[in-house]
DNA sequence: CTATCTGTTATAGTACTATTATAACAGTTA
DNA sequence: TAACTGTTATAATAGTACTATAACAGATAG
């Protein structure tokens, strides 16, 4: 299955599905040029707005994840040269920080976290 | 300065607010017992109404960061025996999930992401 | 005791976001 | 041509973020 969504989790729906095409775009589950699945059938498969879905596809569009042509399903962009830029490195920045911080005060130690972020690195190392 | 908010921040001021506290506990800049501005000094200090300071020392209460009395100032909250949650947890490696994927399609090098990682990381233990 | 500080509760309004619902339009493809 | 695609439009509902005002209740300094 592609896209799933969980109840429990509390962020929107669409941020659920960017999150969860990214992951597979990042670890290669999805190439460039593949195509995805069109909205209404996302749409139908999770019972969700047609509208729910494109939103997702909208914010993939301007993130340069995925390409978007009218009458045409969506499709993995080209892999960019990944151009630099400074918002999204400061955005990390900011995040890893929070996350850091989060962590600390939620009694995970350091060594811990440590552990888990190797491991969650290592996994993209494979390919 | 206790507390600022920053324009180009896109998140919602009182998760700002949340996050500057939260940090300053970490770090130990905020000690256990030690007293916060009154919501009405943030608020008159920021220009921005009380009811949203009061939204994030609430959420601080409920994470138990602070602690709040009718009529006296809130405080940070004596240093807990850290009890583990695993839905802390679970919550911290899902954000951590995302932000290594969002700074792989970034173009970030897991080596960079690593140093920077080891860098905020080592902040915490110089004390 | 009395001001004046605190947090607390209440009510209300505005703006924005997330989601759904319906419908039509415009390219693509079998 | 029929059945698929994305696209645009309109509208309604629910929830969140923020502001504004006002009053209430406990704490504290004079």
């Amino acid at each position: 299955m592609l896209i799933s969504i969980n109840e429990r989790d509390n962020r929107p729906i669409y941020l659920q599905i960017i999150g969860q095409i990214k992951e597979q775009v990042s670890n290669g589950a999805l190439r460039p040029g593949e195509e995805l699945p069109s909205v209404r059938e996302v749409a139908d498969s999770l019972n969700i707005n047609m509208h729910t879905v494109r939103s997702a596809y909208l914010k993939l569009r301007d993130q340069g994840i995925i390409t978007l042509r009218l009458g045409r399903r969506a499709r993995i962009a080209p892999r960019q040269p990944s151009l630099y830029d400074s918002n999204l490195e400061e955005d990390i920045k900011v995040r890893l920080k929070e996350l850091i911080t989060d962590a600390s005060l939620a009694g995970i130690y350091p060594d811990d976290l440590r552990k888990l972020f190797n491991r969650q690195l290592d996994r993209l190392k494979d390919e």
